[in-house]
DNA sequence: CGGACTTACGAAAACGGTTTCGTGTTGACA
DNA sequence: TGTCAACACGAAACCGTTTTCGTAAGTCCG
């Protein structure tokens, strides 16, 4: 890279101390016109621009905030990112993203980087391993530090902090009461193993809904997905009990639903209505379009990103954790009967 | 934020120099083993930190890159993302993430305060918006302050810098070619106003088949979707001249072509067959299925991340422009035939 | 005993800015 | 002519760290 020009270059070209150049290019009116103009004429041929580290060093604040999400393919978190962004950007902020790819030890990694003084605060959905270890140390540590953090969509109560949620509960419970209200009598929930805490959110929606209608909860109409292993293979034994809904806790499980049915000869949604949770391009643009709870991520990320600034520029006002939480809307599209 | 411990607070507190705690931690021979077991145990105790920022500015280098895509909820471009992070993550850099949302103004924000001394090189896919006004001035100044940049994906000759693209000819002459052999006689092409260069080159490819197979190409046959306006007004039309084959120019254009021509009882592939690019989530799981030109933005982000480190670290070295293309792939699904 | 060499540490400069607090020179005014 | 304020600028500290160089004390050897 080319030696940038500095203050001090300029300051010594002029036969001026750098005070006086600094001052000068701030327009300070402590500088006399004609020096002013000297000065910010020579700035501006050469092209000087102040380096941000060193502003950054001197005002103890970088006006960045990290951003670690498990994953980026993905429509809700790459959704989250743009909300965080737009907000940041209007408020002079920039985004530093990393990901966790769902690992503890990149997740760890990734904090203790960005922890270092690189950014005035952070926004974190915790990965899935992390969640299953239930070790949650090094956000602590974060917390101890007093470096302002906003948890969102994946968060755990012992971690005292700021949190915007899904209402995911509701949501299940909202998708789970649509089905009921629409005919259906024997719905199965397609799942993640239980440790993923929305996806047990969900279930609890699901379960509730099931209460209220008089239905008692049915192991064998409950399928615990292992990625690893063959999708329809998983799901194939749901298919033998009569059923008339599905509950997917993702789009992608969703859509492998429908088009499991398909291959099995039932009719989506006159045999079985399906309802996805993310509202993104999959439930938008496949046959059927899938009924889907929205998650409102661009929203999630708006918030979060506003109370954190909030917390970064409030550091003095004694702080309390709040916690935000967004209702989820079902978006009703073709995989789901509309009649009852 | 409280208040952290730094070099000179331990100096102060053990009766020391920086110098002397700087090196003790360090594990310098230059220190008695006694003195730098009793600085590192403190340094450990009060969980010591060296400052990320006071590094970067004495080392004049960040270890960040910045990035700057025109979108972020979208397959190809957060594949991109992974693809870098990925490998930027490996050699012990981080990612700065900006979004021009395809405004030249926002690009050039976010250009000017990335190239501040925030990043020691830069990834960028440029906006629509700048490619139709055609000023890249921002880039040149980049160029001429020899930031390293290495543009991906939508890229312009008269920016000398290295760049990574996709062979969208090709993609669109293998494409255009694969429906030709499998029996359609008339296609149709739905892309994009031309000042977007990958549509561009995806119709020259189009067009190459077309001569190839001894095909005049007809313009109305020919949509420039407005994407402001109803897409199936605009595409009506082409429906009414006994196509046989629809290339669309990206997987949303095809899904929507899919499920347009569903509606006008058409069936697909047998009466239309069509195929799409960008490999997402929408090709893979509508029904049926879209047949696709996948783009590796995963491989076009490592690539990308690869040359650019190269060039921020063998800075002396003198350089010249190269240019990577990454050769598409069809990948063929069910919304096309596979006979002739 | 004197010189050379090692050991163990500190002072200071450097990275690129900002900001506080002088201070020398004017000019006005009594 | 002496006093004082205003003006225009500079010196120096500071942000946190690294690194070069200097140096006091101790050791070794002749």
């Amino acid at each position: 890279m080319k030696q940038k020009i500095t203050i001090k270059t300029i300051a010594k070209e002029l036969g001026v101390s750098t005070s006086t150049v600094s001052k000068a290019l701030k327009d300070s009116h402590e500088i006399s016109e004609e020096t002013k103009q000297k000065i910010q004429a020579y700035a501006n041929l050469y092209n000087y621009k102040p380096n941000n580290l060193a502003l950054q060093l001197r005002n103890q604040k970088t006006k960045l905030i990290g951003v670690i999400l498990p994953q980026i393919v993905h429509h809700f978190f790459s959704t989250i990112i743009k909300g965080i962004e737009e907000v940041a950007n209007e408020k002079g902020y920039h985004i530093m993203v990393c990901f966790s790819n769902e690992s503890y030890k990149k997740e760890y990694e990734n904090l203790r980087v960005l922890s270092n003084g690189s950014v005035d605060g952070l926004i974190v959905s915790i990965a899935n391993e992390t969640l299953e270890n239930k070790d949650f140390s090094h956000f602590k540590d974060l917390v101890s530090e007093e470096i302002p953090l906003v948890l969102i969509d994946r968060v755990v109560s012992e971690i005292m902090c700021d949190k915007v949620v899904v209402d995911d509960v509701g949501g299940g419970y909202k998708a789970t009461d649509y089905l009921f209200r629409h005919g259906c009598k024997k719905i199965a929930l397609v799942t993640t193993p239980n440790h993923v805490s929305v996806s047990a959110l969900r279930r609890q929606g699901y379960e509730k809904a099931l209460i209220e209608n008089y239905i008692k909860s049915e192991s064998s109409l409950i399928v615990e997905i292992d990625d690893e292993k063959d999708f329809n293979e998983q799901i194939a034994h749901i298919f033998e009990q009569d059923i008339d809904g599905i509950l997917a806790v993702n789009e992608i499980y969703a859509a492998k639903c429908i088009r499991y049915a398909k291959e099995r000869e039932f009719d989506v949604p006159n045999d079985i209505s399906v309802i996805g949770f993310t509202d993104g391009l999959i439930s938008e643009y496949s046959t059927p379009s899938i009924t889907s709870v929205a998650q409102h991520g661009f929203l999630m990320g708006k918030q979060a990103v506003e109370m954190l600034i909030h917390h970064i520029e409030n550091d003095s006002e004694d702080y309390k954790p709040k916690r935000n939480v967004i209702s989820s809307d079902l978006i009703v599209r073709e995989s789901t009967k509309t009649s009852s």
